[in-house]
DNA sequence: TCCCTCTGTGTAAACGATTACATATTCGCG
DNA sequence: CGCGAATATGTAATCGTTTACACAGAGGGA
């Protein structure tokens, strides 16, 4: 592999010039300038980055966490933070980590050294596994907050979202209205519940904890949740799912029992992931603007990268967007497909 | 940051013994071993791997190019390169690259030095472009194949997985069969046609050109090959579109202009994306296994790696599985929700 | 003329790890 | 008792960069 040296040897330089020029330091006179590019490029230098990171502790990489993950929110939020790193010169060092302790600390340890900061997705996490962290690198916590203020944290408008949802429901007339809640201990989960108890007080209705069945973020679990929901004596009129995994599920336990949607039972989702729009009928959601969730949080982590992570702590939220469809209003808001360019091939 | 200086340090002893310890490398004394680990666990010591890869040329790495994808495709290949990257101890360095060859040879310089091997997935790459890269790294091609040997690849089982659907479309009796062809220059796309082309040939019926349309693998393109086919004097009686994508576009069409499905057109896809059991009716299609695609590709490249780029290279193939459901033939196969843990959150 | 300030370049010391080689101690055995 | 082998540890070179410092020559002002 060709180093520096090379370089240098070939030009009948010093190595310091060359470092120079390619960094852009110190003056250089223009001719040798030159010639040290002409060369560096013909020969196909690239600088090694582990010799560079060892003098400049920096590493121009960023770590990600991700707990065990399946579907599109993964990959439109790595998206959304790629873009954003590249646009930065960032690379990005990808980890799936199991969302206890001891898989988020081993994780953080393999990265020392290697990036300039962490961005971490841990919803059901104790913050403090990651406090006592063996690191002064700058961490963004994603969809989850930290209990102190140490750590710069971004989540998404679930307690707003869920609350314009609910109060969509209340003004079609529903005043008996379900919900399914998220996994347990699972922050997202807790927030959306929030926003549905406090959509409900706001038009005057005291949530009853009948109406509140307990899911797990799976299609299984809202399929279950809505059979519950059916065998109550005095039925709700709506479900408001914590996400659109449940509400599907929720949508077929409807479907088998012959309930017909919306008429005799409105359905709500959470996310607004592209099956939605493909269910019958079409789903309502809350959108949640996934890829720009990424990218804000690669922008935090930049932001306290450059500070040294010696800046004000953040907490943001990304906001949500409600997506009326049929599941909850009779009339058609929007037809499906096709949308040009919108859902691509898998394999292209 | 604590370095293995500071480790030594406070052990009483030297970086090399220290380095032995941790690396399991040379004689030291139980005693020794003992309170070097426990000193180096309570000062929180991580070596640092740039410094590491600098003396050892490894970076315990490996680099991942994907092209501008969206959705399901993209979070499991990730997910079963991870895995296997994992559990051998190895990071995954991970870049979104255009698939122009300036492109693929910035991301390739990027990552020079920081990974020992790259898998790169560019469907539409004229390999050229990878062959003169300024390393002697290995590198795995993903979805493609190179024109020479040098360069070891992993594909899907197009040409085969196609020739069975189709198969399975003339053992319905249908005799007309259309294909809606996936992306020009599209190495996936050319190998699903030579499959659908050769189940014909293989039943006795001469491929008609009229009925290969062109297409691009979204969901407008194959709208609109549908509606032109659907136009057409002699109408086929089945569409096998190159991938899902494409396969709901023409469901969508084919409704709108109330056509009945599978009686009057039967229709198949490839992918078996998420949405294929989704669509009414559920969508046949050629299912990929793409988790394990991931998997194989960074085995492969492992295995490179150890033999120092000096091995055989190999063409590899994961094999497909037709999977049939109400869209091309009239009693369900299947039954959609729920399938426990099959689907989950977004948000989770 | 002298000195000071630029400009352009080289020398060498870091950075944090691994490892070949040297050294010191212990032990076993003839 | 003495020697070689085995064991335990230290010393120092090395990897490829960046950068503080030194230095040489040129130009300008007093």
């Amino acid at each position: 592999m060709v180093t520096i040296k090379d370089v240098a040897r070939e030009a009948n330089v010093s190595v310091a010039t060359v470092s120079r020029v390619l960094n852009g330091s110190g003056p250089v006179s223009d001719e040798t300038q030159r010639l040290i590019r002409e060369i560096a490029g013909r020969m196909r230098y690239v600088p090694h980055s582990g010799a560079r990171s060892l003098i400049t502790s920096k590493t121009q990489t960023i770590g990600v966490l991700l707990p065990d993950l399946y579907g599109e929110f993964f990959s439109e939020v790595i998206r959304g933070m790629d873009d954003t790193a590249q646009k930065n010169g960032f690379h990005l060092l990808i980890s799936r980590a199991y969302a206890d302790r001891h898989g988020i600390e081993t994780a953080m340890r393999g990265m020392r050294g290697r990036v300039d900061g962490v961005v971490a997705m841990s919803p059901d996490l104790d913050e403090n596994s990651l406090l006592n962290l063996p690191s002064t690198i700058p961490v963004v916590l994603l969809c989850s907050v930290p209990r102190g203020n140490e750590i710069d944290s971004l989540t998404i408008q679930n307690s707003r979202g869920a609350r314009d949802m609910v109060a969509h429901l209340v003004s079609l007339g529903h005043r008996r209205i379900a919900i399914i809640k998220g996994a347990a201990r699972n922050y997202d989960a807790a927030e959306r519940l929030r926003g549905y108890r406090k959509a409900l007080r706001e038009a005057g209705i005291e949530p009853d904890p009948t109406l509140e069945r307990n899911g797990d973020f799976t299609e299984a679990g809202g399929y279950l949740a809505a059979l519950a929901l059916l065998a109550l004596k005095d039925r709700p009129t709506a479900i408001f799912a914590a996400n659109d995994s449940m509400a599907i599920g929720a949508l077929s336990a409807l479907r088998e029992s012959g309930v017909e949607i919306p008429g005799e039972m409105a359905v709500a989702g959470f996310d607004d992931i592209p099956l939605a729009r493909y269910m019958d009928p079409p789903l309502s959601s809350v959108h949640v603007p996934i890829c720009e969730l990424g990218a804000r949080a690669v922008e935090m982590l930049l932001h306290g990268i450059s500070r040294k992570n010696d800046h004000q702590r953040r907490r943001e939220r990304v906001p949500t967007e409600l997506v009326i469809r049929r599941s909850t209003s009779a009339q058609p808001a929007e037809r499906p497909p096709p949308t040009i360019g919108k859902v691509r091939s898998p394999v292209s």
